[in-house]
DNA sequence: AGCACGCCGACT
DNA sequence: GTCGGCGTGCTC
């Protein structure tokens, strides 16, 4: 055989710039090998500075010519860093949602893998005992047995077992990594430290990669280590550990208080398990306090006795301690953190651990979508309808859509769990494609809420307080039970008006009233944050006949206050959880039956158990009938019925008041007639008449500009692009202010694309995405595209 | 995003 | 006479 000088291979990088375009770069070498894998990082020269990028793909050929390619500067990953599968998602995505792809890559890494920090360089340490350690020790030697046998050891161990045990592991040729201990014993440290200070045993720095993970503690199931490679990092955060959010310790715990299981739950749980290694998208529709989670936890029992992993979405951070600890005290195998909250060496820990396996259940916010893991068994969206699971900045995904993307990949079923499924996963039910699952009575028989209409027409009513309300919270109050009042603006006052001569208080820098906040006695913009003084008389006429109009979180709890006699109140908006432990405090506090009714915005509507609450009110439901978006009243329906779930949850039943001036709104009696299915038949048939999602594809191009005729100019540029090179089934409206047309100082328009399908979205976007980018308007302007668009605004 | 190149105003 | 404003263009 004759050697041919072979072609070298192009290496397409996903360099981490806002230019949707990946670029070509040879091997540092002629003749490289081993070939560089897709996966790989790499540094390379670009422009005049260099950059750590991802090589997502190799071809043969470049459209780059020859002369201008360079040649990456090094090879970070021998090992690919991203799978075939998390890299395919990633490619994916970045083309559904017609994002950068190398602002996706990198956004998806963990930080300090983005600097180019290699997992596997992290420092692994070992324990073994030491000579004097074996002959205190004096048991049986060499053996990793269940030690426990040691513990009428020598004296240096009397009276402490659990150092007579770590000993015992650390017997073992070469010794033992920290997930061996702390799989042994959640409280590894502070014993071990005891016997190194004894002279027992004592750490030796292992050469990296040595398959040990020397974590940041947490409590290790399963300490094999089935992935490619075993490091994960360190990082300073090394002393904290056990402190940090991700280590419970689960094993203790593991398999007690197993509630049993009613005939529907029962029947949820055998679907989903006859449907584990192979992709299946279920509908779980659980009214709140059915049981959800317990069918998830069954399942996942499942999915981890049978060696794989499971990822599971929930909407947000606020959420995660309660089903965390859950999810730690009902599994005895290695649950993990993935969301925000998390610092930089958490979160590389976690990501590591899914990825090489050694952790079995990943539980995380929106971005764990694209964590790696090294044996998918089963995804769960919780909370499915949830709007927090689509970004809404930046890279604009979907992370309940991509989930279900990778469960397909996978060969895995995924389960979309809510009490109010989206309007979208209630049509592909309908159409047969999800199947759907249903849990429709309350764990324990709790009755559900009886919800009354309150006809605010002509009726007493102060401070958005009917007196049907009042009444009904001094009935709370006398019984020793708890209400949840919701009101969806918080602060005081929405509007300050001069009562003169009409001039009211507006935000300089946007389309908005200034907001007075009592707290601190400041008017302030919920839309920039801007704040000032309140003015005490009219800048207009000198009047200081001023009024505060309007409702606000701060307005109701005063007003209920000096209502009725006594009554404990307590405040939960954004302004009143800022404080780190606020949130805690309150729920705290709530629980301890320290409060007799929370007043809150939406936050209050999410996942929090409160079993003595037996009143739940709606102080306003016109708002949300009457929304600018399309999407307002299927807003307005999942509210109420998830606010309907957090009455009467305990052996008592809840009551539910929705305060309107339109009782006769149709979706509203539809709703509270027929039930949720009914209303979501209705909403979809007019969804459907009107040529709207699910029945539509949509994307928005927004622009912004500090002047103001630049956004309008943009878009208006690219309508006639559209227009020139039409696309079967592909309209473009606009452009149109936004509904409100300035924000902080910048002036806002937006263009809507109106496709019949996805797939029509999707032939016509790259190519007219790639017009857009050539347009001389667009460099004054700052814009983006939103793919599937949850909010109009 | 960076970063440089490139032409037009008020300062050592 | 220079320092520097951010418009324009490019990065394999």
């Amino acid at each position: 055989m004759r050697k041919l000088p072979r072609p070298e291979p192009i290496l397409q990088v996903a360099v981490p710039v806002p230019v949707r375009r990946r670029f070509d770069y040879l091997p540092p070498q002629p003749g490289w090998s081993p070939p560089v894998p897709p996966g790989a990082r790499v540094r390379v020269p670009f422009g005049r500075t260099s950059a750590v990028g991802v090589v997502v793909g190799i071809a043969a050929t470049s459209a780059v010519d020859a002369s201008r390619l360079k040649r990456v500067s090094e090879v970070i990953d021998i090992e690919p860093l991203l799978d075939p599968a998390t890299l395919k998602l990633l490619v994916w995505a970045s083309g559904y949602f017609q994002h950068p792809i190398g602002e996706v890559v990198a956004g998806t890494l963990p930080r300090l893998l983005r600097l180019g920090r290699t997992p596997k360089a992290q420092r692994s340490v070992r324990y073994a005992a030491t000579v004097a350690g074996k002959q205190a020790f004096a048991g049986p030697p060499g053996r990793e047995g269940a030690g426990t046998g040691a513990s009428a050891g020598a004296g240096a161990l009397a009276g402490a077992p659990v150092q007579a045990r770590l000993l015992g592991l650390m017997l073992a040729g070469g010794g033992v990594s920290e997930a061996v201990l702390a799989a042994e014993h959640s409280e590894w440290r502070r014993p071990l430290r005891a016997l190194i200070a004894k002279g027992l045993a004592e750490a030796h720095d292992e050469p990296p990669h040595g398959g040990g993970d020397g974590t940041t503690g947490g409590p290790a199931g399963t300490a094999g280590n089935a992935g490619v490679d075993g490091g994960a990092n360190g990082m300073g955060a090394d002393d904290g550990a056990g402190g940090t959010g991700a280590a419970g310790d689960s094993n203790a715990a593991g398999g007690a208080g197993r509630p049993g299981l009613n005939a529907d739950q029962q029947r949820a749980v055998d679907a989903l398990r006859t449907a584990l290694g192979r992709f299946r998208p279920f509908v779980l529709e659980g009214v709140t306090g059915s049981g959800k989670t317990e069918v998830y936890l069954r399942v996942i029992e499942q999915v981890v006795a049978g060696g794989r992993q499971a990822l599971v979405l929930i909407p947000e951070i606020g959420l995660t301690p309660q089903l965390l600890a859950r999810f730690h005290a009902r599994l005895s195998c290695r649950v993990e953190a993935f969301h925000s909250g998390l610092s930089d060496g958490e979160r590389l820990s976690a990501w590591s651990h899914a990825r090489n396996g050694s952790a079995d259940v990943l539980v995380g916010t929106r971005s764990a979508v694209f964590v790696p893991l090294a044996r998918p068994g089963i995804f769960i969206v919780d909370e499915e309808h949830d709007l927090s699971f689509k970004q809404q900045d930046g890279f604009r995904y979907s992370a309940r859509d991509l989930a279900v993307v990778r469960a397909r990949d996978a060969g895995a079923p995924i389960v979309l769990g809510s009490a109010t499924p989206s309007l979208e996963a209630v049509d592909n039910v309908r159409r047969g494609r999800y199947r759907l699952l249903t849990l429709p009575r309350r764990a324990g028989g709790a009755a559900p809420p009886r919800i009354d209409v309150v006809d605010l027409r002509s009726r007493p009513f102060d401070s958005g307080l009917s007196d049907v309300l009042v009444e009904a919270l001094e009935q709370v109050k006398a019984r020793s039970e708890q209400a949840l009042l919701f009101i969806n603006r918080r602060g005081y006052a929405p509007l300050s008006l001069c009562h003169a001569c009409g001039w009211v208080a507006q935000c300089g820098r946007c389309d908005a009233h200034l907001v007075f906040h009592r707290g601190d006695e400041r008017l302030r913009c919920h839309h920039c944050g801007a704040e000032r003084v309140p003015v005490t008389e009219c800048p207009e006429c000198s009047s200081r006949d001023l009024r505060r109009i309007g409702l606000g979180t701060e307005r109701v709890a005063g007003a209920l206050e000096s209502r009725i006699e006594g009554l404990r109140v307590v405040r939960m908006d954004r302004d009143a959880t800022r404080r780190r432990g606020a949130l805690e405090a309150v729920l705290d506090r709530m629980h301890a039956g320290e409060v007799d009714v929370v007043v809150g915005t939406q936050m209050l509507a999410k996942g929090h158990h409160f079993p003595n609450v037996t009143l739940v009110a709606i102080l306003d439901a016109d708002g949300g009938l009457f929304g600018v978006d399309f999407r307002a009243t299927e807003r307005m329906a999942q509210l109420l019925l998830q606010v309907a779930g957090r009455a009467g949850r305990g052996d008592r039943p809840g009551r539910v008041l929705l305060q309107t001036h339109h009782p006769h709104h149709p979706l509203l009696r539809g709703l509270l007639l027929h039930g949720y299915r009914k209303f979501c038949d209705a909403a979809l048939d007019e969804r459907r008449r009107t040529r709207l999602p699910p029945y539509a594809s949509l994307a928005l191009v927004r622009a912004e500009a500090l002047e103001a005729e630049a956004p309008h100019a943009f878009l208006a540029d690219a309508a006639r692009s559209a227009d020139e090179c039409p696309s079967a089934g592909v309209s473009v409206l606009g452009p149109v202010p936004s509904p409100m047309e300035r924000r902080a100082g910048r002036y806002r328009a937006q263009l809507l694309v109106d496709a019949e399908s996805r797939v029509a979205m999707q032939r016509f976007l790259p190519g007219w995405i790639a017009e857009l980018e050539a347009l001389a308007s667009a460099r004054r302007v700052r814009w983006s595209v939103d793919v599937d668009p949850q909010e109009m605004a």
